[in-house]
DNA sequence: CTCGAACTGTACTGTACGTTACAGTACATA
DNA sequence: TATGTACTGTAACGTACAGTACAGTTCGAG
């Protein structure tokens, strides 16, 4: 009983290291592996309570023991699963920043395009719905997601716009206001109504038109008049 | 034993009134209001599966017997619920609809300002986090959330725009893409920030500044300029 | 006032879950 | 090949919960 009772604080092992930390062996790591695997696969679709130590060991393999020497306890592999697929969107989200070839046109519509593709597709709706549902649980990761995704966005899109507003003929007062409205134009109910209803994915035809129409409704407002008479004319089709 | 085993059957009263119906007297139907408004605050703050029927017992006074009596089982009394707070929350936006007054500026800003008003309470925010949360459990309630609420507004402002197009010189090709633009740069990032982080509310100055500021970007870039003798910017018919 | 139905309180049941303990096994290392 | 240890499988524990049964109480109708 005594020793029983100290078991929690002998929580580290001899040499230091935390029993809440990646594995100590090479078989530890492919289990590590399909744990976050099968964590990512069921905690996005089943939600946090629904899904049961038994049925991650029963998908990935091992034993329930195993989740707690590697990862402390339930909520631990719910938090190391939630930052990995975190990383993960966030890398589809950074692929869409910062080229800036030809005109600010054909620049933003292609930003768009890669942006909207990249936050429409299955996994971000999953992690992000899960990171609505269970934000009291971890509000950490989910200021880092926010902060990194989202924010880190906008600013990008901000500071293309500022490099553009100075010899681009184009009045920005407010870069981050503009990048912000742009982006949520571009977005529109997509994003939500993904989040809400069970989505079909958006073709890709309906992304380009909204893309396309985004960028004109954005240039066109934005679009210094004072570009001489014969007016930059954005002639497509 | 042989008594019991057939409860199951007996689920339903001598008269042919379903159990699962609305309350049959008077006492009942203040119990009713009281474990929906339980279930409204609960429900909401703390996920289905984490609050019990002792705490809604607890909160709303009566016994978990009545739970069942009124409605079912857990998830009757949760679909009750959120079918009211839905609602309630559709009315909330309803009042944003359709006043027409005065310019195309100020109708648009009274709009927004009221929509965004009406969304960014707590209350909206929560029913919205449920429903992200158990979209699953509740597809029908999202589907007419989803419905009757941001497809209905956006329907409401389209219809605005193209009576407005008719005669209010405005290049409006798309209604209901303008309308989904406008009211996305009017929301911008904030409904979804208020989703996954912990909400400060808006502060109402900010709330003003942006919708001004989407109403002049949205209308610089709708306004067909017929001053500037023969509009040909307008690229399509 | 009486009566019966509607509601309440409580105790109980079965079950499912997270967590722990422990004995057995497979594996990296030397 | 020998050895210690990192992982596995299983069983068990305690708890917490939804749902049920039932006797007691309240309240409105007649």
């Amino acid at each position: 009983m005594v020793k029983g009772s100290v078991s929690r604080e002998a929580w580290v092992t001899p040499d230091g290291e935390a029993a809440t930390g990646r594995p100590v062996g090479p078989r530890g790591e492919a289990r590590r592996r399909a744990l976050l695997d099968a964590a990512a696969r069921l905690f996005v679709t089943k939600g946090f309570e629904k899904t049961t130590l038994r049925d991650l060991v029963e998908t990935a393999g091992g034993s329930r023991a195993t989740i707690y020497e590697l990862f402390g306890d339930k909520a631990g592999l719910f938090r190391a699963m939630m930052e990995e697929s975190n990383r993960r969107v966030l890398d589809h989200l950074s692929d869409a920043r910062s080229p800036l070839p030809a005109s600010p046109d054909e620049a933003l519509v292609r930003f768009a395009l890669h942006f909207l593709r990249g936050i429409l597709n299955d996994e971000t709706r999953a992690v992000v719905r899960v990171l609505v549902a269970e934000s009291g649980r971890i509000p950490d990761i989910a200021e880092e997601f926010w902060q990194s995704g989202p924010a880190t966005t906008v600013r990008g899109v901000a500071d293309y716009l500022r490099a553009l507003a100075d010899g681009g003929g184009l009045r920005i007062e407010d870069p981050e206001a503009s990048a912000q409205a742009f982006i949520s134009m571009v977005v529109g109910e997509l994003f939500m109504k993904g989040l809400i209803l069970p989505g079909r994915p958006v073709p890709d035809d309906e992304i380009e038109r909204r893309v396309r129409y985004a960028v004109r409704l954005f240039l066109d407002g934005i679009r210094a008049p004072e570009a001489a008479g014969g007016g930059p004319a954005s002639g497509r089709s």
